[in-house]
DNA sequence: TATATCGGTATACTTTAGGTAAGTAGTAAC
DNA sequence: GTTACTACTTACCTAAAGTATACCGATATA
């Protein structure tokens, strides 16, 4: 006898699919090891470029810079020059790349409870 | 005369560089293309491996399995095997799995924002 | 006998992400 | 005139991520 099939509800399996969607048009933006930490680090103010990259830890210029730009072009980040000497650049989140808030904030409580886990499971 | 680097104080940037490690250890077990939408997908309930390859736009089968296995691995997953011929196998989210349900949910409800806005953008 | 299903695996390949190292402009301090 | 600072950029390279396609055993169905 073949394994039956258990259809799924036309209803819910389309309705799983467009939250897929909109999982994957979300990730689209953020995906990469680096954007997430960045959008959480400027949850906490304004930074300059050489601040942040002492920050996130492990990011080098290279990639800080190439994040920033992208992020920039999704009207998540502010970026904004100085006129000092040397000159200094500002970033910061715009009000939509705050709107972000939510996801960061699952994702930072979800890793610290995950580290507890696994640093339980060592000992 | 060179700009004043503003410092920041050591307490707010211990407190941030703590957090920013916390969104490096979720990252590292959901990054991809695939996994948060795996997770995802999961939260309607068990699904079948042919039933997610369905559902989740795109994937192969060889990604499906890779990814899940490595979700089994660090225990977001459970995998069961059914003694129906042909076999069948389902896969559900673990206890601690469906603790990432937040994570998701802010992840989904941003894409479904973020999709409105670009297209209102486009027209 | 031929074909289909389920849950994959094997192999080969392409693409993207990310790292390394060096260099840049403009200014200012030594 | 050499060095230092800020905020990058460029070229190059590797490793990881992802894709395409064919195939597997067991069984059931046409």
């Amino acid at each position: 006898m073949a394994a039956t099939s258990k259809l799924v509800h036309p209803k819910v399996f389309s309705e799983c699919s467009k939250q897929l969607l909109a999982i994957n048009d979300a990730l689209d933006i953020l995906r990469g090891k680096w954007k997430i930490q960045i959008i959480g680090s400027l949850t906490f103010g304004k930074k300059r470029f050489t601040e942040m990259q002492r920050e996130v830890r492990g990011i080098t210029a290279r990639m800080l810079s190439k994040e920033l730009k992208e992020l920039e072009i999704n009207e998540l980040v502010l970026r904004t020059v100085h006129n000092t000497t040397p000159v200094t650049v500002e970033y910061e989140l715009t009000d939509y790349g705050k709107t972000l808030d939510k996801v960061i904030e699952g994702l930072r409580d979800w890793g610290v409870k995950h580290r507890k886990r696994i640093i339980k499971k060592q000992s």
